[in-house]
DNA sequence: TTGTACGCGTTATCAT
DNA sequence: ATGATAACGCGTACAA
């Protein structure tokens, strides 16, 4: 019961109850080859000293550290809370433990990430909304350790993906808009490379249905209600025949839509506005916000499965996934 | 170059750069005791295999894992994003990694995932916004390692403790409404053991104040704008003569300033609101919200400088550190 | 049903 | 400056 320096092993365990370290272990992961008193005795003796197996012995005498590294760009802003609180939940239904990992949209510090990341032999690597440099694809590639990229659409993908594509994301909104009978539109959006993706499709389709070219505001990361209002300010400056814009989250949207109340511009009437992401305020805002959603939960489950599969040897049928995404359309466009 | 099936090791490194072991190891860890020659060697050997030490290895060796968990009640909701980028920055600092784990307000939950945590024989715990039941008191005693509880101000902390005084908050918050005039007053808030004690002090000081009883709406985990607007209508269904609203978070009072605008009551003409946390939409609320502002950068620095610490056997000097609040005076309010 | 011996990959210690 | 040995705590393989 009292503690004296050291956590406690197997042995000191098997020492009160009177048998071998490795009945012990075996009254932790396979209690039924055990007679039950000796199972219950050595039960008791692990509740009398709050024993608790060290993780990093097994895991280095199995080669399997029951652990998966998630890689965000920052901290679980809003974006990515859905996804990554299902892949922990996932995860943790199969016995893994979620680490996280945050990159911090610097190049540089991604190596050093990585590098941490792999020390601890996690049986998975999930990355969100980031790709890995040239550098970074290497290491990962010659760790050996299974990976899946989310949240984006690459065509080449490191090893496994469950994503979507924002091109077609920013085809679907324009058209949208131009169905609606909208002519002059613009996008308020961050500047990463899933956002130009959205935008290179949004104009693309833009042109094809032969509307006048798009207004653009791009805002710094993170995306933040000050810089949607800011952008909104901008946008109509340079066009104020803009009927209509796509701001590339929902935070930036509430930021448009937060600067067109305070204008006096009815939203939907004088200015339809589209978010991205489908977060949970998106229906309370002032109106509630039409947006395109993308189905987190689906994606972590899907990105946990994958990795679980990988870990015990299961074949994966479909190594690389398109999770899709719909508009939800409410009242705000 | 070309990967067999395991990853690399030591011995592997160490045949290719025809050495012992021992000396790869210490080109690792302690580079300035080799020959500048067999360090270049060792190096080369370590870059041809794309060599990554197992943390699992030599964190058993040493009794020293270099990771430090932060157990969340949710995986951070904005509140807490300020002190966990923080607090991971100020660790990887240190050549720690953060683990974050999910208890999910569920007190099941906890048992599990702190017997989870505890297996990786993390050099130190950071609980963060939640208390533990007296069985997850238990084991995390049991098991020798250092916590930090922080985010609120206990009498008894398990170990150690970087807060502030929810109570005090409270107080200081309705002695700004009874200063600039308010009468009536009232409160929207979550409903867990911190804002029950934000509540408390709230209450005791407008009671002393000689003010009327306290409005109090309750809404549920998480908070939400919508919670906000509903906890808004709520309240001034049952005391329109209110004056002042203090909401348990920014994002509930965005909700309210939301909903105020929409009623067409001005703020603060008709109504002063104030927030909780300084979240970085608040000065671009409508209007610009009055707020009480943590520090949560200094909070993550100074739970990372005790775990050290104790990591590396320093003594500590205050392990109990109450880091205060102030309030930001801005526009709502 | 239970125990013994060994090895997972690393590093402290002692020896050279 | 470098190497040999042992040990960290656990679980597989085999023996009893």
């Amino acid at each position: 019961m009292s503690n004296s320096g050291k956590p406690f092993t197997v042995q000191d365990v098997a020492r009160l109850a009177g048998v071998s370290a490795m009945t012990v272990s075996r009254a932790l992961n396979t209690p039924e080859k055990l007679s039950p008193e000796t199972l219950k005795r050595v039960q008791d003796a692990v509740d009398r000293l709050s024993y608790v197996p060290n993780a990093m012995a097994s895991g280095l005498r199995l080669s399997r550290a029951r652990l998966v590294a998630a890689l965000l760009p920052t901290l679980v802003g809003p974006v990515f809370q859905e996804m990554i609180e299902s892949l922990d939940r996932s995860l943790n239904r199969h016995g893994y433990q979620l680490m996280i990992g945050r990159t911090g949209y610097d190049a540089g510090q991604e190596a050093s990430l990585l590098k941490a990341v792999i020390q601890r032999r996690p049986d998975g690597i999930v990355m969100i909304g980031m790709t890995a440099s040239p550098e970074g694809r290497k290491s990962l590639q010659a760790s050996r350790i299974p990976v899946v990229e989310t949240w984006d659409y690459s065509s080449s993908p490191i090893d496994m993906l469950v994503g979507f594509s924002h091109f077609s994301i920013g085809e679907t909104v324009v058209q949208y808009f131009h169905d609606a009978g909208h002519r002059k539109v613009a996008i308020v959006s961050a500047d990463d490379t899933r956002a130009r993706s959205r935008i290179a499709g949004f104009r693309q389709r833009a042109e094809a249905l032969g509307l006048p070219p798009v207004t653009i505001y791009y805002c710094d990361a993170p995306s933040t209600i000050g810089s949607g209002r800011r952008g909104l300010v901008d946008v109509l400056t340079r066009a104020p025949d803009v009927t209509a814009v796509f701001c590339s989250s929902d935070t930036l949207a509430l930021g448009a839509l937060i600067e067109a109340q305070h204008r006096g511009i009815a939203v939907p009437g004088k200015l339809a506005v589209v978010g991205l992401g489908d977060q949970e305020f998106a229906k309370d805002a002032p109106p509630p916000l039409t947006t395109v959603r993308i189905d987190g939960t689906r994606i972590g489950e899907l990105a946990a499965e994958l990795i679980v599969a990988r870990a015990e040897g299961v074949p994966i049928a479909e190594p690389v996934v398109d999770i899709g995404f719909h508009l939800v359309q409410r009242s705000s466009a």
